[in-house]
DNA sequence: TAGATACGAAACGGTTCCGTATCGATAATG
DNA sequence: CATTATCGATACGGAACCGTTTCGTATCTA
């Protein structure tokens, strides 16, 4: 990829891949902890970068695309089931609903919000994200038809929404200030799979 | 209320009630067209209200003020339930989220989430409107259970996340482009009430 | 060593915004 | 009519930010 084989290395000196990495890693901090994708400037990034201003225009043409790069690396690989249990695996994968490898993504998912359903380029990029983890669940729900554990009946892309939505909403807002996290995982699951009617 | 009798009117000229009425309708506009909250300027509202600047500030002790005061007014009252089924309350109910009397609360709802876990303000106004709906929604639940329809042994409140969840990042989000909204509220109690797990 | 490019730091012009102040005009009271 | 407070409009000081440019310095190749 980054042989220099193909790609003569130019005159000069070459881009310090240090201030790379420490750019994205500022911008991803700021984001943590700054309220809104607004509100994030260039000149605190290289700031918190310990880069010059010139050095980010440098590699990027603004502030969008510096934006847009960062959070494609937090995307990361979706998690892969056990397959020991249906019940099982759903519990692991809606525990890990809106936390990816880089505990940042936590925070910095709120943020996008706003412009998710109002930017086409951020909702492709979101749904980059989130498809592949729901394309895993949905993978473990046909496998539960398959194998007797589901009915066969059941509305796989509503149980998506049932499972993953609780969580997400509690993680982002904390909807219900009663719900325990921790245990909201496995009593979601259970609750999907048993139902509330009575028989 | 406003009555004159105990508020000898003060001397001058009394403030203009279309004025009031205009600034936290301009206010409302443009967080439904905005972004998020910080993008909104305060001059952006003066002038979409028809309004000097200094009406504004002559009413709110600056932005902070104005904007909670007008989120405030998108509260509204939780609608009731007719009382027929479990199923159609909750139908009913879930159908309503994310969609106040005021159009508007769904384009406004998605700004104010990355402000929602940072400000203890932000979050006591929005729990202050969710509550009193989670509240109606809790009621029908305990009511099925009264009345044989559901089993006693449910999940009370994560029922609740786990019917309004699926609407709200959908309503919010567009989370997964391959779900009918308008369906989606019969589908989710629907495959709710019956679980998935194979009897 | 000479040439080329990147580096961090700093400054610039232009824009936007906040909150305050100041207009002449307007609408109420006494 | 005199008084008083608000009206919309406009301007201001101060601050923040963007994107560009210019420093002197550092690091590479030939």
């Amino acid at each position: 990829m980054t042989s220099t084989a193909d790609a003569p290395r130019p005159p000069g000196r070459p881009r310090s891949v240090r201030a790379d990495e420490a750019i994205i890693e500022a911008t991803l901090d700021l984001l943590a902890e700054g309220s809104t994708i607004e509100a994030i400037s260039v000149e605190a990034i290289a700031a918190r970068a310990g880069v010059g201003k010139a050095t980010i225009y440098r590699r990027w043409a603004g502030k969008d695309a510096l934006l847009h790069d960062a959070l494609r690396t937090l995307k990361g690989e979706p998690p892969q089931p056990s397959g020991r249990s249906v019940r099982e695996d759903l519990v692991a994968l809606v525990g890990a609903v809106g936390q990816n490898i880089d505990p940042r993504a936590a925070k910095i998912m709120p943020c996008l919000v706003p412009n998710v359903k109002r930017n086409a380029e951020h909702y492709a990029l979101y749904q980059s994200i989130v498809e592949p983890r729901r394309a895993v669940m949905r993978e473990v729900l046909r496998r539960g038809i398959r194998d007797g554990e589901l009915r066969p009946d059941i509305d796989v892309e509503v149980t998506l929404a049932l499972i993953t939505g609780p969580l997400l909403i509690q993680r982002m807002l904390n909807w219900n200030p009663d719900l325990d996290e921790t245990t909201l995982p496995a009593r979601v699951v259970d609750q999907v799979l048993a139902g509330i009617q009575a028989r």
